[in-house]
DNA sequence: TAAGATTGTGGGTAGTTGTGGGTAACTTAC
DNA sequence: GTAAGTTACCCACAACTACCCACAATCTTA
């Protein structure tokens, strides 16, 4: 069954091997439009995960950061901060991508991985980092989820 | 896989050898266009980095500064600062520019070195100098940086 | 249910990349 | 004009990466 273009859910239990590859999961490649040339860009995400996005959607991110002068403190900040941990990365025969050393040291994964879809994006995590994370959330923000429900509708 | 003409992305780790060459990542030269003729120009950079640009954005650079009037004070010292110091270098059969004794002073750079893509441009740091500023970026301005991620959607 | 296709994982190899150093050409100083 | 210093170009090599093939496990389909 054929799913919307660029769209990416579910979640799927990979490893990473000794090379530092890691399979991308088939559905994900599947519905990889065409412009996006086989290509996923990683970066740093913003708990201890790695964000993954499809080539267009991190096109989209450079405009609008070529957008800003570096004139402007923040600016550069922002820009450096976004396009330094980025790395464009194209999907072998076997539909797998290579994480960068740092990048693995930074989620901390190991052998089991986990790819969790994010409607525009995916991320990859530890397993037990990403339990610990979402523990920690359900503590502090219960409340924050009420507000949520006046803006979505699920 | 070949990416978009003349945006750096990524963080490369390299060494500045006796001579002050230092490498260019093999990425960044790949999608260098043609009429850049293997060539990058190097400048200061705002917080203690080197800017290195490829010639064409470099070009452009040159026509905006065109535009200051004179008269104007700042104007005057920006033009000054961002042309003085301005050094087109063309690369070798490896890869490698020279830098001049005054830009490696300028950035205090010692034997390891930190390059980093910054869409149009590239900084070259002392990974301890980089630090630092980062740390003081986020100490001062963690609420402006929180509004410009609410402008750009990554 | 069996045959075929797809998917996830491991590993080998050829080509690329980063680094060090040598030498000849060119500059500068005396 | 010559010696000393500097720069640009060249070669060599170790480490790494991208690409390829193999195979087992799972899913699909007739």
């Amino acid at each position: 069954m054929t799913l919307t273009k660029n769209t990416f859910i579910g979640e799927y239990l990979y490893s990473l091997d000794s090379k530092g590859r890691i399979n991308m999961p088939a559905k994900f490649r599947q519905v990889l439009s065409k412009s996006n040339k086989n290509t996923f860009v990683t970066t740093r995400g913003m708990d201890s995960c790695i964000w993954v996005y499809p080539l267009s959607q991190w096109l989209e991110i450079e405009t609008s950061l070529r957008s800003l002068s570096s004139l402007s403190k923040i600016h550069r900040t922002f820009v450096r901060n976004t396009a330094r941990y980025a790395t464009p990365s194209t999907y072998d025969k076997q539909g797998r991508i290579t994480l960068s050393p740092s990048l693995i040291d930074y989620a901390g994964l190991e052998k089991d991985v986990l790819i969790i879809g994010m409607v525009n994006k995916m991320e990859i995590w530890n397993p037990q980092y990403l339990e610990n994370t979402e523990k920690e959330a359900m503590e502090i923000d219960s409340n924050a989820y009420d507000d949520l429900a006046e803006k979505i509708t699920i």
